[in-house]
DNA sequence: AATGAATGAGTATTCATTCAT
DNA sequence: CATGAATGAATACTCATTCAT
């Protein structure tokens, strides 16, 4: 009998059911997502799951790091190497970056983290240090390279970069509870995007 | 003499147990809530909490209905009857009620539906219904008023009144997840509504 | 605030109790009957119903009590009196009433008591005291008129008046369990006594 | 060395389940009988049981199946492949077949029908296909057959092959119920059969 | 390494029965 | 007498985790 041609790698193993689990914690919610049900979309046994992943909690963990990290370093690593003038960017690839998140992968990891953050606060602190507090340093930033530049006036948002997430945030979550009402996620980015700018570049207020 | 066994209160029990699972709820979330605790923080039988509420997922409902009608209510009531201009409105009232919203039971709520909606689809359009649309109708009604008297011109703001509760749902996530983390919430609610106020009132853009 | 006109006098409650009791039993069995459900029927609380039978069990017994009883009775009472010859009391009275049995309250009865039987062990014996004992006894009485008569020659049906009652038991069960399979009872239970009595009319054998 | 907590064996699980959960239901009916206690009764866990069968009626379904076919299959068989005469055969081979029913296990299954059989119409559909409308065919073939033979006479009887099973059924009920009381169930049997052969092979009534 | 049979603690819901009013 | 609110014991079913093979 001879062995199937392509034997998959255990290399990739973690790989696949994270990808499985993300893919029914996406669909079900944490909670209601049965290990059965990921051991059986990553193609796995049960017992072998367990033997890469010693919890189910410990799964969830790997999934939120191993579908988050990735894009904040790819956007931070932007910032740093890029060229462009801070309204530039701004306009340019941050906007294109962030009008891709409602509705993207990076959504159900916020909704896994509302529901289950009080449970695993560990898991918030390491979503805060590698995401978060990384996304808002990276921003203030850039904000203040604009300052730096003469493009923009130092004001309230320097201090508040939130304001520049904000309808980010925004947008997923309605997008989360809402789905079927419409929301225009992309021209709520754009307008609040104009009003900062605008702001920044007006006259002092 | 210690307190009888039975104590027949009819009229109070249906608020006293949706009180104490809204407790619970706040406390461990939906799933992890288990109904015998919510009857023992109720000072109540399990039998009984089952003569006012068919099911587990009924309770949830009824603890959302409680908490969010009347603050609503309360709201758009003020709106109506207000004599103050639409500025003053906003700075005044409206920013009152607004940045008590985070930290406050509602935001319990937000969590509850963020993370059990996909599996309460009815409970997510009565929310929509009763909380949402009713509170973005009643924002654009106040800003069209503040156009039609001249205190604003027309702008992007009309049609997506969204941007004025952005900060609010922000805040409440930001404070659901990262409670550790600080951010000064209220300062970040005026800001935008100072961002908003004076775009609408400035000059064309 | 005048009283109802007909106010339901207290010595008919525990008939309209059990009359109810009985309607419900027939439809769902003794398990699967709540004693709500029972009260409600009959138009009374539930606290009443437990004034005049002590236990669910109770109201059970007096159920059956109330219901076989009576049919017993008049059938003994029939043979007792009768003026006819014991053949034209097998062919006439009894079979008429005989035949009506498959299908009527008895027969619930006696699904009741097949299935909850063996944990009402006082229940069967007095079903079969009661019932079964005295109705065995009235055959042999009736046959044994016969041989007196010169109708019938004595024979083994004499000691088994089983036979005579056979059809009618295995009618009931028939239609209690294959209510949808068309069975013959009446013929069934006619066949039957024409054999029997043809057997017992004939030459020795 | 004590057993192992976990043993490994697939293949006789569901046997051992059905053996044991046929031992409850006789003893104590299906409502009554805790599934828990089936469990314990085939030495196995709650959770396994669920693994083979997905409710308790599943289970249920599956004592009835495994308990009764193999009897009926046995005596269709036979009856195919005799060569003996129809008489020979109901004298021999069924007399003994049919009086060792009552008090079988065939017995308990009867009582749970009648008890349970109104919530569970499918089960007294398999029923009646499998054992009760094959039992009755098989008889009237064999009671065609002796026809054919010369042995009998075309009577009543080959249209109600009820006559034949009635007694069995009888005697099991009357034991179902009544333990205690005696009754030759053996002798109420072949009296009836002695009866239908004599009135088949009898004069031209 | 890999499987999936086996475990058992955990939980929503029901319902006979009691008792304050 | 009469009510029905209140009790709490009882039980089917689930699912994360373990381990014999």
């Amino acid at each position: 009998m001879p062995k199937p041609r392509f034997q998959r790698r255990k290399e990739d193993r973690p790989q696949e059911i994270t990808a499985a689990a993300f893919a029914a914690f996406a669909e079900k919610g944490y909670a209601a997502t049965r290990v059965d049900e990921v051991a059986k979309r990553a193609g796995v046994s049960k017992g072998l799951l367990y033997l890469y992943f010693k919890t189910k909690e410990e799964l969830f963990k790997a999934v939120v790091r191993s579908l988050v990290m990735p894009r904040v370093d790819a956007l931070t690593a932007s910032i740093d190497t890029t060229e462009l003038s801070a309204e530039e960017f701004l306009r340019g690839p941050f906007l294109d970056f962030v009008k891709k998140l409602p509705g993207s992968p990076v959504s159900v990891v916020i909704r896994l983290l509302i529901a289950e953050g009080p449970k695993h606060p560990d898991l918030v602190q390491f979503y805060w240090d590698n995401v978060v507090s990384r996304g808002l340093a990276t921003i203030t930033e850039l904000l203040e390279r604009g300052v730096a530049n003469g493009e923009f006036r130092r004001s309230a948002v320097n201090d508040m970069p939130h304001l520049v997430i904000m309808p980010v945030v925004f947008s997923v979550v309605f997008k989360l509870l809402f789905e079927e009402q419409t929301l225009d996620t992309d021209k709520l980015i754009e307008t609040q995007l104009e009003l900062l700018i605008a702001h920044m570049k007006g006259a002092a207020s």
